[in-house]
DNA sequence: TACTGTCTTACTGTCGACAGTCAGCTTTAG
DNA sequence: CTAAAGCTGACTGTCGACAGTAAGACAGTA
């Protein structure tokens, strides 16, 4: 287990080291490299990627604030174990700020904006041809991500962002299992787009509710097959 | 044998030192005594507290996470400096939040729950009688965490918190300012405990949305009086 | 074998130090 | 008198070290 980490972020001195670093883990955590569960120490990350203890920890604090791990006073940091309660709550979270997002979409009555949401859609039909899996997940994770930017909201563009870390665990384990096929999924996102067409900030609203009431059986199911 | 129950020793307190000096910073943002826009030097904060740089850095990174400092890459970081355009943001995520709350408070049926929030509804009343500006305030913030609290999501709960370090900005502004009176924000409360009691979860949700329209269109005259 | 107290070890929380870099002032050229 | 260029001081980003603590190994007692 020597060195499976060094990676070549050191010549990256745009983003700080912390930030690199963050990233690099929440990648491990989400591809499901690093097991739930497990115990992440600060000095071994530091020593494997020949950095001091220091970014490490900002690092951490970091994914500590976006759910991915959790820290157990005086004993360290782990990687967050998810219950079904916790899927819950992420689902439920997601529909309040989605919904919200769609909503002052709708009310600022942007063309631009919803017509690059439709070019996301665009692209996970010619993913779901091809079955691309990796990119329509990909493609999933930005649609909501853009539908929050677009809200002109910066703040609840942030803390739907601080989530997705979480949520992109859930969709790389849809992704694998292949529990579903991508067809269905992107059906889910085109009558989801035709809702935020229409204008109907209501209705928008709603549309993103039933999305994750979908999205939430979903993942459930998935889970209840494997555990 | 026994460890007779080590009494406050400064090395370390039961909290952190780093959640420690958040709260302290906290407070001295909150309560104005840091000034928008001012400069927080880490060292200088370290100096002043007798403590090294590390906890201060780790503390002032919690409070960038929620909004009440911003951070200069290389030059360090600042006391938010909030805009009307910020103010909205904050309380258009908090209808998102909190309406969801209310929802969810709802469909769980939960009596309990309610009743806790109708507790504090009496304390306002009381505290509006004697004109406790400060306890009302207190108050205000208890409602609307435990709202959240409440919900059951703690995720959600999570979110508002780390929001409401900038929502006190405000109330201690509206307090200090004495732009209104208690009793047309305390009627505000009154309404919206109502539109919870009354067991639907849309009147509920709405009910939010008007509370954060009002306490917003508040904030900007306010605002709009001293800038 | 089960139990209890001690020892070991490894890790976190905290500290002080150093180098690189940025803002603002000073100096010099146009 | 203005503006670019160099200088200076200060602060952040990063580092290695140390002390205290908690978990687990071990031994001693029944």
């Amino acid at each position: 287990m020597d060195a499976p980490l060094s990676v070549s972020l050191l010549p990256l001195p745009s983003a700080s080291l912390t930030d690199s670093i963050a990233g690099l883990l929440r990648e491990r955590i989400v591809s499901g490299r690093f097991e739930p569960g497990e115990r992440l120490v600060e000095a071994e990350i530091a020593r494997q990627l020949q950095i001091s203890r220091g970014p490490v920890r900002e690092a951490l604090a970091q994914l500590r604030a976006e759910g991915l791990v959790i820290d157990r006073p005086r004993r360290g940091s782990f990687v967050a174990e998810l219950t079904m309660n916790d899927v819950r709550e992420i689902y439920e979270l997601r529909a309040a700020l989605e919904g919200r997002a769609a909503r002052l979409l709708i009310e600022r009555d942007d063309r631009a904006a919803l017509a690059e949401l439709g070019v996301i859609i665009d692209a996970m039909k010619a993913a779901t041809e091809i079955d691309d899996r990796d990119g329509f997940a990909d493609l999933d994770t930005r649609f909501h991500t853009e539908l929050c930017r677009l809200s002109g909201n910066r703040r609840l563009h942030l803390a739907f962002v601080q989530q997705s870390g979480l949520l992109n665990v859930f969709l790389q384990m849809e992704i694998k299992t292949q529990y579903r096929t991508l067809a269905g999924i992107l059906d889910e996102h085109v009558e989801l787009f035709g809702d935020l067409s229409s204008g109907d900030g209501q209705r928008a609203q709603a549309g993103c509710d039933r999305h994750m009431a979908e999205a939430l059986e979903r993942v459930t199911n998935m889970l209840g097959h494997s555990a």
